[in-house]
DNA sequence: AAAAGGTTTAACCGAACGGTCATATATAAG
DNA sequence: CTTATATATGACCGTTCGGTTAAACCTTTT
């Protein structure tokens, strides 16, 4: 386990054999990771000191070191980890067997629920993206989004040319989703002060959008189906 | 000119009164302001070294100080004035003599437009909220935002109604258009990427959404429209 | 022209930071 | 028990950073 972790986690170098793995040091391990996840998410990689990671992980700094050689290493580690969570998120849009309409009911409510448990996590790997864009680079390029496209244009091709969805206008209808979706974490604390102005409640607020948010998306897909013919 | 730059950007201490302000100190302030606003939003606060603006600025380290004594002072001063430029185009919404549907169309092309101009704006303001949210409380607080709501109800009653838009859902509204407007350029990185792969330009994808995100929002709009008598 | 006051600079300072090292402690193997 | 190896620690190092200082320079006033 160990030794998988340390493959993932400090792909550069040294990842030491061990045969056995004492129980503390995976422990130690979980800790400091856990205690990173915390702090860069909190902090960003330049707002992040070494020193605050491993006084949250209970432990030493040079033992941090020992750990995860670099910050960078560590950051990297950490990096990865969140944004495969939240991209693994859009899956199941293609899971077989539900209508476009059900998958984006379900997907809305399921994606702002799993937002609401992890609100620092747009907003931080957005961040990190926009202050190195390599980043993410290396990691959607390795995704097939080809396959992607035709699996989902495969078992919705009459909801497509229903609702008039064509490869140039899904870009728009995909980013429209993700940005319903993401954006009021990403900006929570506006709203959050903006809202509180009219007395409401942020939490009511994500809670109406899991329902709002999909009947507002079915809407703008289904006028475009009454229109379709006037505008082709 | 100098004493009320002072006082706006420094507010806490020793705004010198002079009663002729040479034109190299103009020059050398502004050149000051412009390089920390490029310098801030590219690295963020954390990020930002001070020698590094007072090199962009052709001047030395010292005199960053004269001007803007400490780094807080000179990045709440960029901040400020960002922040007030990015919502201030949130302003002709409330302009009069023009339906729902012109404002819509108008908006996105001009915001659209606006943040083509400044693509790295929403992210930093956004960055740096939600790394010290009472900066933008501040900011907000002033506002007057049931002004904002009386005018806006009261000049589109008629649509309001038509539409459906009550109190409840004018919040979920008006999240989505800026979600819409924003948030392509806030995660501008991945999309770029994921643009690339089908072989399509952001900038191509930017000049469609001008038309897209109006053509949409009217969608979702007019769709409540027509399904308001079923669940009212 | 000389005094005064605002502007600019090079040199400097202390604190904080990422990272290392020597050393100690715990654990497993022979 | 002894040896070897992995784990943990406190002290330490070189660098970088925000900020200061003292002195030089320039412009305006008298």
């Amino acid at each position: 386990m160990t030794v998988r972790l340390n493959l993932l986690f400090n792909p550069f170098g040294l990842t030491k054999i061990k045969n056995i793995m004492t129980e503390v040091e995976k422990l130690t391990e979980e800790k400091i990771f856990e205690a990173a996840t915390e702090v860069f998410q909190e902090k960003g990689f330049d707002g992040t000191r070494m020193q605050n990671i491993a006084q949250k992980a209970g432990i030493n700094k040079a033992l941090l070191h020992y750990y995860f050689r670099k910050k960078d290493a560590l950051f990297d580690a950490v990096f990865q980890k969140l944004a495969a969570k939240l991209f693994s998120k859009f899956a199941p849009i293609l899971e077989p067997g539900l209508t476009l309409e059900e998958k984006l009911r379900f997907f809305f409510r399921e994606h702002i629920e799993f937002l609401k448990e992890n609100p620092r996590l747009p907003a931080f790997i957005i961040n990190e993206i926009n202050r190195k864009p390599e980043r993410i680079q290396r990691i959607i390029r390795n995704l097939d989004f080809e396959h992607f496209y035709n699996v989902l244009a495969e078992q919705h091709r009459d909801e497509f040319e229903k609702y008039n969805i064509t490869p140039e206008s899904l870009p728009q209808i995909m980013t429209s989703i993700a940005a319903i979706s993401i954006f009021p974490f990403v900006a929570r604390n506006i709203f959050e002060v903006i809202l509180g102005k009219f007395g409401m409640d942020f939490g009511k607020f994500l809670e109406d959008r899991k329902d709002f948010a999909p009947e507002f998306l079915l809407g703008a897909l289904k006028y475009r189906e009454k229109s379709k013919k006037i505008k082709p």
